[in-house]
RNA sequence: GGGGCCGUAGUCUAGCAUGGUUAUGACACCUGGCUUGGGCCCAGGAGGUCCUGGGUUCGAAUCCCAGCGGCCCCA
């Protein structure tokens, strides 16, 4: 436990706070010697890995098929389509060597899957009743990252699911949209965390893609952090991968596809930035890996009745909760309070000898620092009660504080001014990239797109060039 | 892509300008004791390729060069 990290705050000094939060919480390791590659300590890995099987769930539910594609693919097969391989080819890891032997075909390790999946769909796929095909895996990839890489948030290789989908028609391709959309926002709104849903402008969209739709979720340090997308690929790599089917005419057609990915490093970074305060993390009951604690507060001649006392509470508790009992001898209950609280634990229970004699326990709450005495007998009836209100009260407190970040922007010094206090800034766009690239070098900030979701009209001018606004937009600095 | 700062034990750090004794301190760790309602105290212990490689020098943590890694700013 560090003194430091009890000082440091996120919102003045988030690169600071957040690796102190990694490091201290046990959720990552960063010094690993090769630059931009972690690892994944136990409590980082059981969070992603809850979050993992929640996102399969509704997947699998929606139709989805788990598989597992091979992680290399060749440079032929990645340079089909010419966008998609212009998005990435500078950042792509490759295979040249076995060995001291050349390899005489070079491999291609993934930065995303398309051109992997693809040549299977493309077997896979015979007649309109193959489709709607929907697939999806849990893997790594990889992505030479010549920025600075940021733990969680900017990785060479990070862990991420990624959906890929076939349909007969641009209409199914467009309700496909929805229902990813709907997957997704499903499994951030369950964590907690807040986003804005944005329609990327069309410089920015995935590369091959017909349009992108991403989550960008709000950062404590005011660069926005996208932990998902979902890309309408058109009939873009049907027809450089030749995936056609037979339709009910006869006649044959090319599918419409689409591909989602959703970064499971960022949602964790986002849960961790989010809701995390200056004792540490503050994880949502469902997915912490500690829910409840117990603390004795041992005192001098009643150290038999408190320990048998937790005992019981602890037999009680671990029937539904993740609960430990923290009964080690050499620590004082302060040190454990600080101990678990950094690690995000949302329920702690209390027992000394004034719980033992009156037959209650004291409940504390990790988000608001509040404690509560109930009746023993009440015990689990509260404990779940309290767990109800910490995940409401952590989604609310993440939702005011987005609301707060987004300010309205006339100008390209107020969008400067927004961004310098790290906030979000919302403005109006004739849509041409001109504009959008004059505002990033005057203001430093990326126009994320616009809202996907709401409806937002716009009312005046551009605030660039002066001419008609076309939408309204987000900008943000970015990860 | 351009510029700047930095690299000393698990972590943070002193020392570096002006080269020279056994590399400083705190936290964490181990042993024992004492405490226990918010990081307590006392005693003892262990832990180092001073980022890597090369150079200058009688002598390099310290000066020079290159590489690797980290952080910040600009595009």
């Amino acid at each position: 436990m560090s003194v430091a990290a009890a000082t440091i705050n996120k919102f003045t000094n988030f690169s600071n706070w957040f690796d102190e939060l990694l490091f201290q919480a046990r959720i990552a390791d960063s010094r690993f010697p090769v630059k931009g590659f972690i690892v994944y300590l136990e409590n980082g890995m059981f969070i992603l890995e809850m979050i993992r099987r929640r996102l399969e769930e509704l997947l699998v539910e929606t139709g989805h098929k788990t598989m597992m594609f091979p992680l290399v693919t060749t440079d032929e097969l990645f340079g089909k389509e010419a966008e998609h391989i212009k998005g990435f080819s500078s950042e792509v890891f490759v295979i040249e060597r076995a060995g001291d032997k050349q390899l005489e075909k070079k491999l291609i390790v993934r930065p995303t899957s398309e051109t992997i999946i693809y040549p299977m769909f493309k077997l896979w796929i015979r007649s309109h009743a193959d489709l709607p095909l929907k697939v999806h895996q849990t893997v790594n990839v990889y992505r030479y990252e010549t920025k600075a890489t940021r733990p969680l948030y900017r990785a060479r290789e990070f862990p991420w699911n990624e959906a890929h989908t076939a349909h007969a028609t641009a209409a199914d391709a467009e309700q496909q949209v929805r229902e990813a959309i709907e997957i997704y926002s499903k499994v951030l709104r369950e964590l907690g965390i807040s986003y804005l849903l944005l329609k990327r402008p069309d410089f920015d969209k995935f590369a091959g893609a017909k349009y992108s739709i991403a989550f960008d979720a709000w950062n404590p340090d005011g660069k926005v952090n996208q932990v998902a997308t979902v890309h309408n690929l058109g009939r873009n790599f049907s027809k450089v991968f030749e995936i056609e089917f037979e339709q009910k005419d006869g006649s044959r057609a090319l599918v419409y596809q689409l591909c989602y990915g959703f970064g499971l490093s960022r949602v964790l970074a986002a849960l961790i930035s989010q809701h995390g305060d200056d004792r540490g993390c503050v994880f949502p009951p469902s997915v912490a890996p500690v829910q409840v604690v117990i603390v004795p507060i041992p005192f001098k001649g009643y150290e038999e009745a408190i320990a048998s006392y937790c005992k019981k509470i602890h037999e009680r508790l671990a029937r539904v909760y993740r609960c430990v009992m923290d009964d080690r001898e050499d620590v004082t209950p302060g040190e454990k309070f600080y101990h678990w609280e950094m690690l995000g634990v949302p329920v702690r229970v209390e027992v000394g000898p004034k719980e033992v004699s009156s037959n209650k326990v004291t409940l504390f709450r990790r988000d608001t620092l509040e404690r509560v005495e109930v009746d023993l007998e009440s015990l689990e009836a509260q404990v779940e009660e309290l767990m109800r209100k910490i995940f409401t009260s952590l989604r609310e407190r993440s939702s005011r504080m987005m609301e707060r970040l987004i300010v309205e922007a006339q100008t390209p010094d107020e969008v400067k001014k927004a961004l310098s206090e790290r906030k979000i800034a919302r403005i109006e766009w004739c849509g041409k990239e001109d504009c959008a690239i004059k505002l990033k070098e005057y203001a430093g900030g990326e126009i994320r797109g616009s809202r996907f979701d709401v409806a937002e009209v716009p009312q005046k001018s551009c605030i660039v060039c002066g001419e008609r606004a076309q939408e309204v937009v987000y900008v943000a600095k970015a990860y």
